[in-house]
RNA sequence: GGGAGCAUAGCUCAGCUGGUUCAGAGCAUCUGCCUUACAAGCAGAGGGUCACAGGUUCGAAUCCUGUUGCUCCCA
């Protein structure tokens, strides 16, 4: 503990974190006791920290250091993953900067690049997780494309490809023009865009008039191959066989017939585009139409569109819109709303393209990875995220694991010269199987071409719980076996289906095994307006500044006050505020606690106080592990806070504190530093700096290296009082009426006042003599057995208590203010009476509902005959 | 358009299978205090027709139905 005196956390944060580090406190290797396991969510590598991640490492760091100090072998892995798109964008503009281009360099070289870019920026992210305490186990870093870790992948690619659940088509996907590259459904976000409807004229063929289409994009009627109307549609019954031109290239397209065509949308003509709508396409498919693909991997037109090759598809759009109104084609055009899909990794509009790619068969994997959820094996928390898992599971759709990348593990398929290809994990094995194929002696290793395209992200990271342990090529060794099923995963609803659904089926099919046994899924983090944080809104607070400002452990504290399970939270400074102010709290508290001389010929007088704190202590811990095991951390938290602030700060301390300047007896003083022992260990979870800080204070005595607060173990549950906790909150309230009394009636709380009491209770107060002298500043306290004349008088429990004052008492005000106290207890009793006389209340409630309300009216009886008596005295 | 969820104090949220004075917590607010651990604090206090309308029940914030408003997922 410095000797400034001021709670700092920024002056021995660091100290402590490389403390940790040095006596690998984190590491963890398999051994006797029982394993208690997290694998990160491996944030993306090119990624810095940002409030969500705030969140979801702070639980997960309380989890793991919870069960670090609950006697497991605690072993959080982190990591990164390889992110191939984002990762590959910001390798080729690094490149694009040094005016190097992508097309001009082997895969090879771009490889390397990209690796020397992965290792100076790579690791940023772990560097800050750092900074907020996270108690990784670093010595098992992994990276999604370290060897072992890809080799994983692939293994697992092959398998699937032999069990055919892997195939190779031609499919529809959503094409990331700027990321040039397939991505998956699940990577597409659709928002509502404001755009326009236009209405374009194609004239038919025979010269008998036009046809108008509406449609928002113009700028793909290069690419129409029909025309289609509903075959019940009146208003088109002469078109029926004919033939239109396409406008501005007069290319010749029939007039086509199908149901599907919704008559009330537009004009009921709908152009057929069967390259760029999966829609069209599967109509183009249903009447053999010709697909004309008019664009570029970049969004660009190409030659056959005939005419703007080369232009952008949104200028395009544009430019063809006033070709069409130059043309006389253009019929008019309308504001319309509509959904338009956009690449989470780029935020470019998605296209859809017609392209071979990669797909992974779900249906089989999905029923078993629903099955563990459904029965309860892998627990979602909060459960109402079950149902829109089963939703997902149920619909689940074919994955598309290519991308036209090179970051990644690049597809163990191999193209013969026949067009054929074989999948296998090196070229040598993939010429075996290809020589047996063809069995074409001509055949040489050399004319294999290896696909181009890597494997989706997430192909990895379905892996990880698994390949982190190394747990697919050596699927007995004893990492794996010692540390899976992992325990807890912490993570986004974002990420459901991306991820958790993924890895519970990679688990199935590669273990027969549930990966995790619960998903805590985390909220999102939203600003206090409730929008979600964003780069572009600027409203999301730097985490490391946060950290600067407020500490590591304010900011832990302050993130979980906000964050109840699965709900969205409204993060706003003042939380880390709050949790910095708590921080404060428990190290004043603690430099109390140091200033205190002991004198060891003094008898102890404190021990209601230390038996009432003892069991009060024990009752928080039940419900602190109650919270735990319900994964409420934010009230596990609160517990904490309550416990700490109200219980031990605010009445223990009091209750015990010798007055200025003098010693304490040896027996509180002991008891004192042993609970705020107890009290630093459950605090260590939330605050793990500021409380390995105190811990190691001398108050505590001489401590070895290795004994420190992260390594404690968590207080056993003791025994629990509950006369005394009751007993004291009376004393509570009677301390919080004379105070009361002292802020209406103006007096200093250095005048000592004079209490008496009428026992009705049997309560013996004069166990608490002590404590409420001090509490109260009560100089003398007796028991009477009639009421005080001319005293203020109160009610604790069905005590009464009186305070002779030097003023006089304003008879008036009192005998109102007992007037409010008896309407309220006789109205109180009239609702008890009335169930009470309720003969079906009596025979349907339970008997000891029926028995509670029997206590409360013999209560509010007791208490109104007191008030009675002291308003006649009064009167009298 | 289909599905799910939410609505409780100024704010963020608890409130389990209806029944202890059930209407709560934290923060914020107001009042009084620089009482030598802490003004990043202490002591008090106020604040809600539990979205709205019906229903079930001896009894509803809690269960049912409808209405309104918001959020998310899917098409």
């Amino acid at each position: 503990m410095s000797t400034s005196g001021k709670y700092q956390p920024q002056d021995f944060e660091d100290k402590w974190y490389s403390y940790w580090l040095q006596h690998k406190f984190f590491k963890s290797v398999p051994d006797e006791r029982e394993p208690y396991t997290i694998v990160i969510p491996p944030p993306n590598v090119t990624g810095v920290l940002h409030m969500g991640h705030m969140l979801n490492n702070t639980i997960q760091d309380v989890l793991i250091r919870r069960a670090r100090m609950s006697g497991k072998n605690a072993c959080w892995v982190p990591g990164t993953d390889h992110a191939s798109i984002a990762t590959e964008a910001k390798v080729v503009n690094m490149l694009k900067e040094q005016g190097i281009s992508k097309k001009d360099i082997s895969r090879e070289e771009f490889l390397k690049y990209a690796y020397d870019w992965k290792e100076k920026y790579g690791g940023i992210i772990l560097e800050q997780l750092k900074k907020l305490g996270a108690s990784c186990d670093w010595d098992r870093t992994a990276f999604t494309m370290d060897p072992h870790m890809s080799e994983a992948v692939i293994d697992t690619f092959i398998r699937l490809y032999k069990k055919g659940w892997i195939y190779r088509g031609i499919r529809m996907v959503n094409w990331d023009p700027q990321g040039k590259t397939a991505v998956s459904d699940e990577e597409v976000i659709r928002k509502e865009v404001n755009q326009e409807l236009y209405y374009i004229n194609y004239k038919i063929a025979d010269g008998s008039g036009h046809l108008t289409v509406a449609t928002t994009r113009p700028e793909t009627i290069m690419a129409d191959t029909a025309i289609c109307v509903n075959p019940n549609d009146e208003r088109y019954f002469h078109l029926h066989g004919k033939k239109v031109l396409v406008p501005l290239i007069n290319r010749e397209i029939p007039v086509i017939l199908d149901e599907y065509v919704d008559m009330t949308f537009g004009t009921g003509c709908l152009k057929v585009t069967p390259a760029h709508d999966l829609n069209d396409y599967e109509l183009g498919q249903k009447h053999k139409l010709p697909v004309i693909d008019i664009l570029n991997d970049d969004g660009t037109l190409n030659e056959k569109a005939e005419i703007l090759i080369g232009e952008d598809r949104f200028a395009a759009r544009k430019k063809v819109a006033v070709m069409l109104e130059e043309a006389g084609s253009l019929e008019k055009t309308e504001d319309y709303k509509s959904q338009i899909g956009f690449s989470e990794r780029t935020n470019a509009a998605i296209e859809p393209k017609l392209s071979m790619q990669w797909f992974c068969k779900m249906g089989e994997m999905a029923k078993p990875a629903l099955d563990y959820v459904l029965n309860g094996d892998v627990k979602l928390i909060p459960d109402k995220f079950i149902n829109t898992y089963r939703h997902w599971m149920e619909n689940v759709k074919d994955w598309n694991i290519s991308r036209q990348l090179w970051w990644g593990q690049q597809i163990p398929a191999w193209y013969l010269p026949n067009g054929e290809y074989v999948v296998a994990k090196t070229r040598e094995e993939a010429f075996e199987e290809a020589q047996k194929i063809t069995q074409d002696s001509a055949l040489t290793i050399d004319q294999l071409l290896q696909e181009e395209d890597v494997v989706d992200t997430w192909f990895s990271s379905w892996l990880w719980p698994i390949s982190v342990f190394d747990g697919i090529a050596n699927p007995d060794n004893p990492e794996i076996q010692y540390y899976y099923p992992t325990n807890d995963l912490v993570t986004g609803p974002d990420i459901l289906f991306f991820w958790v659904a993924r890895m519970i089926m990679a688990g199935h099919e590669w273990r027969g095994e549930i990966p995790f046994k619960n998903v805590y899924l985390t909220g999102i983090v939203r600003d206090k307006l409730g929008r979600k944080m964003s780069k572009q809104l600027g409203n999301s607070p730097d985490p490391v500044d946060l950290i600067e400002r407020y500490g590591a452990d304010g900011v832990r504290v302050g993130i979980l006050l906000s964050a109840p399970a699965g709900n969205d939270l409204m993060f706003d400074e003042a939380y880390c505020e709050q949790g910095r102010n708590f921080g404060n709290k428990i190290w004043n508290a603690f430099r109390l606690v140091k200033g205190w001389e002991v004198d060891d010929s003094l008898p102890c007088e404190n021990k209601v106080a230390i038996d009432w704190f003892e069991s009060r202590f024990n009752q928080a811990l039940t419900e602190i592990a109650d919270n735990f095991a319900q994964y409420r951390l934010s009230d596990a938290l609160m517990a904490t806070y309550k416990l700490v602030w109200d219980d031990f700060c605010a009445w223990y301390l009091e209750m015990i504190k010798p007055v200025y300047q003098h010693p304490a007896d040896r027996e509180t003083f002991t008891r004192t530093v042993k609970f705020f022992e107890d009290i630093l260990k459950i605090l260590h979870p939330f605050m793990p700096f500021l409380t390995e800080e105190l811990w190691h204070d001398e108050l505590f005595g001489e401590r070895a290296e290795n004994d420190c607060c992260i390594v404690a173990q968590m207080p056993s549950f003791g025994e629990v009082n509950t006369q005394l906790l009751n007993e004291v909150e009376v004393v509570k309230q009677v301390v919080t009426q004379i105070r009361n009394i002292r802020n209406q009636k103006q007096i200093s709380p250095k005048e000592a006042l004079v209490l008496s009491v009428k026992v009705n209770s049997g309560i013996s107060y004069n166990d608490y003599k002590n404590v409420i002298g001090k509490l109260a500043n009560v100089s003398e306290f007796t028991v009477v057995n009639e009421a005080v004349d001319g005293a203020a008088s109160f009610l604790a429990h069905t005590d009464e208590f009186f305070v002779p004052l030097s003023q006089n008492i304003d008879a008036a005000a009192e005998i109102e203010r007992l007037q409010k106290e008896q309407e309220y207890l006789l109205g109180f009793l009239k609702s008890v009476n009335a169930k009470l006389s309720n003969e079906r209340f009596v025979q349907n409630a339970k008997p000891e509902i029926v028995q509670n309300e029997q206590n409360k009216k013999a209560d509010a009886e007791a208490k109104l005959s007191i008030i009675e008596k002291q308003l006649k005295d009064l009167a009298g």
